[in-house]
DNA sequence: TTGTGTTTTATTGCCTCC
DNA sequence: GGAGGCAATAAAACACAA
């Protein structure tokens, strides 16, 4: 409790409404307390009539004064016992009121500095946030990109496929063509053979070099991608890609079975939770600002 | 003029420091 | 235990729209 020293006096005299508790003591007439605070201000008016002591109604600072206060505040913020006393005399108030102005300008500067800061988290935040947001949309531009990417080199694959057979119809055909004239020229039986014994080798082992070159490809930059957002290349094939998974492994069932390994298990947290990381809607907590509190 | 919201002055109770 | 600081609050003074 603050305590009132002998200087204090007049000031706590001149207070004009005595404090609630002192109210409630007075009130022993039973009325209610409208009416009886209605009493009391007649009680009091007519004791300083009585008195000859004029009490005054709470008064604000006079511009001089507050100003001069404000000078000394800026100066320094707490007041020591000299240096209230002093300012007190210079401006006529009770050192009293001194003490009351600075605690209540400090709280004031404290409220205000609350704001400053509060306003600076925010904008960073802001900041902070559209990078982000910024961010997420590269990143699934560039996802649809690699997909379309993918796309072609599926559609490309496949068609190389479709030559290879369509060869080997054609030589089937003419293998039977040439069954039926086989007695008759010796010499171009062999050529027919030979032909036969090329595209067998074509649809076994050309054809599908050409297939397992286009996957390597693709998994080179399926690779290339996750070294993008994952920052390492120990993670091929981590991408969990659906038309990946849904396409062109199912035109690789035969010839090419990747063993694909979820992101989860390989990096320590997911791209989209890597971008989230500050995404944090609710405004921050502030129990770092007092810490001595 | 009046109701209402904001600012300023002051009080109270609790806490820490010496 | 006294002095001083702080948070919460009361109450007067003030501003302003309807």
């Amino acid at each position: 409790m603050q305590q009132l020293d002998s200087s204090d006096s007049l000031g706590a005299l001149i207070s004009f409404c005595p404090p609630k508790e002192k109210n409630e003591q007075q009130n022993t007439h039973g009325y209610d307390a409208e009416f009886q605070a209605m009493l009391d201000r007649i009680n009091q008016e007519d004791l300083g009539y009585e008195t000859g002591l004029i009490l005054e109604k709470r008064q604000r600072l006079s511009l001089k004064q507050v100003k001069e206060l404000e000078r000394n505040f800026e100066v320094e913020n707490r007041l020591e016992p000299e240096r209230k006393v002093k300012l007190a005399e210079e401006l006529g108030l009770q050192p009293r009121q001194v003490a009351i102005w600075f605690q209540n300008r400090r709280t004031r500067w404290k409220t205000k500095q609350l704001q400053r800061d509060y306003g600076v988290l925010k904008a960073s935040y802001d900041a902070l946030k559209l990078d982000c947001d910024n961010l997420q949309q590269e990143k699934e531009a560039l996802s649809s990109t690699l997909r379309e990417l993918k796309e072609k080199l599926y559609r490309k694959s496949a068609e190389s496929n479709h030559s290879v057979e369509e060869e080997s119809l054609i030589s089937e055909f003419n293998n039977n063509v040439s069954e039926q004239y086989k007695a008759s020229d010796s010499h171009e039986n062999k050529k027919n053979k030979a032909s036969l014994g090329a595209h067998e080798n074509s649809k076994d082992g050309s054809s599908g070099r050409v297939f397992n070159e286009v996957m390597k490809e693709e998994n080179e930059s399926n690779t290339m991608f996750s070294i993008c957002f994952n920052g390492s290349s120990s993670s091929s094939n981590s991408m969990v890609d659906p038309f990946w998974f849904s396409e062109s492994r199912a035109v690789a069932d035969k010839t090419y079975q990747p063993q694909p390994v979820r992101m989860e298990e390989q990096s320590l947290f997911p791209i989209e939770e890597s971008c989230n990381f500050f995404s944090v809607d609710q405004a921050p907590t502030l129990h770092w600002y007092f810490p001595e509190q």
